[in-house]
Parts: structure tokens; C-alpha cells; sequence
DNA sequence: AGGCAATTCCCCCATTCAGGGGAAGCGCCT
DNA sequence: AGGCGCTTCCCCTGAATGGGGGAATTGCCT
């Protein structure tokens, strides 16, 4: 039986000597590449075509989500064990929705990464139970429109309706629309409001 | 020539596999114990006296900054090292004021790790360019009075000034004054931009 | 083709908000 | 003792905000 190719992708070099040191202790799993961005992890992975790919979702140049989905993409067969420090059930959410077959905090025990990455390559799904739980008792998340977008963001940034205005060059009117819709997405009754939902929900970063 | 002890504090397993990984590799450093919460790195620390403390700052049960604190009041011959995901310039420069010889992001090379080591062990201090570069460019903290810190979660939550005023049981104008002065040590024109200004600098969590 | 969301603009209205001023009691620190 | 900051409350004003209505265009999706 051919051992289980993985490559690592994560931006802390740390965490990449840990999955290097533990995995390499399994008989059946070996580590055939290592990324440290997302960028890197598609074209590492394009040409070692690794069965598993371990993917950290915070990583400058492109992230773990838009990796995910590219790889997915490109390589349907591949899977990709998402490994995230952070609840941010929005993102893994994401991630899952991109075609990640699994998905676990990196605060689990060793074992659980090794046991998740031989069901993965085995075909199976792997979520674990914290991430179940914050998945289902997560609301889906609003999809803004561009414009929705940008008015949330010069809300967060304290501008008044005027001078939202004025920089989208459009009347305060229309601003006044598109805040109202917003708050309706959100849910929200005033901006603040607004920026705080926007800001649990990952709409925007700051 | 003795050993230098080290214990490492992170609440992923992953991680701490891989510094006891790397560590082991130098022939001068040994890992004497592990922790994965700021709780257990105190008592840990307390029965090992190691001569490093490698310390995440996001920790369940007491976190990185209070750890290194309660540590550092201890034990003034301990040195910390501050390994920290994110450049929260704000609990780095927490942790460095409450006793920590050094701060270093995990995206670093390893051998930046194990040198830091060594440099802090012979009583050096060490931050990284990338932090020192950070801790430079961020205006001190503001310091909020309690009253102020509940209004700004009021505002937060979304509250009208009325609202607040119920809450906290005293006049809107009351509120109005707190919310002025509170504009003024953020420096913000508004409520929203209060809000985002003050989840940047780490003055209220989500 | 019809519907729906997005985008733009307009009206009106009541409430809220921000900024300006002042005042008073309290505690802390010098 | 005096000063400073926190806390509380009051006055004023003008601007900003949120909620209600309607209407037109565009483009996408069914």
C-alpha cells in the first residue's frame, strides 16, 4: 500500500516543523512538500499532487479558503484537511463550502490530525464536534451587495452619510438606501450596531 | 556548561510538537516541560524553574500576558518569551511591560527561535524588527474610566444614549458627557468609528 | 417574459446625536 | 490646600440618523 502523500500549508514555520515531526512518525503518511502561503500551496500542490493537503486558513497571499477552492477546483480528487487556530466558524464554513473535506482546530490533540488525515485520504468527511456545533448554531451570513460593501465600510470608518456621499459620488439619498438595506441584512438598528455585527460575522477586517 | 531549561506554553498541541521538535535539535537547549494554558505554565514553571518560558499569548484559562506577569513577579530570574501568532501590537506591548524579555511572531524561522532562546538565557533582550517596528508606530493606550469602558459596550451593542441611560441607571446627559469624553481619548467623530477604533486597539472583544 | 435584487434618486418626519457651554460633588495625589 | 479626573446633571443648537413612503433604471436568473 502507498503511503499517503501530504503536503503542509501554513504560514508559521513552528507549525510546519510539528506536523513534519509528527507525521513522519507515521508509517503510513508521508510529508512530500511544505507551504508557507497560499499561493505557494496551489503551485506546491499542482506539482507534487499530494493526496492530502493540510491547509491553514489565515496565510498572506491568498488565503486557506481561496486556496481550498482553487485547488478543489482544479484537482476534485485532492483532499484538503483544513487546520485553523480560530473559531471563526465563518471562514471554515467557507472553507467547507469550497471543497475542504475536513475540517479541525489546531488546539485538538496530535493523534486527531493523524486519525483525520487517514479517513480523509480513506474518502470519508471529518468535522470536528466544536466545529459541528459552531456551524449549526451559525446563522448563514448575509451576502452583501458591492455597494452594501463599500457603505459598510465607510460606516465603520465613522463617515457621515454626506461624505459617504460625496466619496461614492452619488446622492445622500441613495446612501440612505443602501444603509437601510443593510441594517436589514444584518440586522442591525443603528451603524455601530452594524459594524459590530459586520465585524463577529467577518464581513469586514480591520 | 549547564543545559538551558526550557518550558513551552501554547494550547496547540501542533505547535508545541513542533518547538520541542526543534529544540531538541540544539544541543544546548532542553525542553523540560510543557503547558498548554497560562494556568498550567505558571504552576508548571513554579515546580520546573526552567530558565525560558516560550509563551502564546491566546490561551484558554488565564492568558499569555497574565501568565508572564504572575511568572515575572515570581520568579525575576525567569525569562519569557513571547511567541505570538498576530500583531496585536497591543498584547505584545502588555506582555514586554509586564516582565517579558522578548516578543517574536510564530511566522519567524525556526532558527530565529532557537537563537532567541539563547540570546534571552544570557539575559539579552529580543524583539523581533517586525515588532519593535509595530510597538514604534502605535500610540500609547488609551485608559478608560469603568464608566466609560460600559458606555463604550453600550454603544457597542448598539444602544441609544436614552437606553443607556436607563441601564446604567443615571440622565442621557450624564451619558453625552461620558460618550464626549470617550470620543476624545479615541479620538473618534462618532460612535461607529468609536467602536472600530476601539476593537483595533484591543479595548473591547467581540 | 416576468420577477427580483441592485442601484439611483426623491419626499416627509420624529428622534437621536454631537458639540458648545456650565456646574457640582467626590476621591486621589501631590 | 489645590488640582485633576471621574461622575453626575443641566442648558442650548444644528446636524445626522432612522423609518416611512414611492419611483426609475439596469441586469441577472428563472
Amino acid at each position: 500500500m502507498d503511503k499517503i502523500k501530504v503536503l503542509v500549508a501554513d504560514d508559521h514555520a513552528i507549525v510546519r516543523t510539528g506536523l513534519v515531526s509528527l507525521l513522519s512518525r507515521a508509517a503510513d503518511i508521508e510529508v512530500v512538500g511544505e507551504a508557507s502561503n497560499g499561493a505557494a500551496a496551489v503551485t506546491k500542490a499542482t506539482r507534487l499532487l499530494p493526496d492530502v493537503v493540510v491547509m491553514d486558513l489565515v496565510m498572506p497571499k491568498k488565503d486557506g479558503v481561496a486556496a481550498t477552492a482553487e485547488l478543489h477546483e482544479r484537482f476534485p480528487e485532492m483532499k484538503i484537511l483544513v487546520l485553523t487556530s480560530f473559531g471563526t466558524s465563518e471562514d471554515i464554513a467557507k472553507a467547507l463550502g469550497a471543497g475542504a473535506s475536513g475540517a479541525l482546530l489546531k488546539s485538538v490533540p496530535n493523534t486527531e490530525i493523524v486519525t483525520a488525515i487517514r479517513r480523509i485520504a480513506a474518502g470519508k468527511r471529518v468535522v470536528s464536534p466544536e466545529i459541528e456545533h459552531m456551524l449549526e448554531n451559525n446563522p448563514p451570513v448575509p451576502v452583501l451587495s458591492p455597494r452594501q460593501r463599500e457603505i459598510l465600510d465607510s460606516i465603520t470608518r465613522g463617515l457621515t452619510n454626506a461624505q459617504i456621499a460625496l466619496q461614492l459620488d452619488i446622492s445622500p439619498e441613495s446612501v440612505k438606501t443602501h444603509i437601510a438595506k443593510l441594517f436589514e441584512k444584518l440586522g442591525a438598528a443603528s451603524r455601530s450596531e452594524a459594524v459590530t455585527i459586520a465585524l463577529r460575522r467577518h464581513l469586514l477586517k480591520i
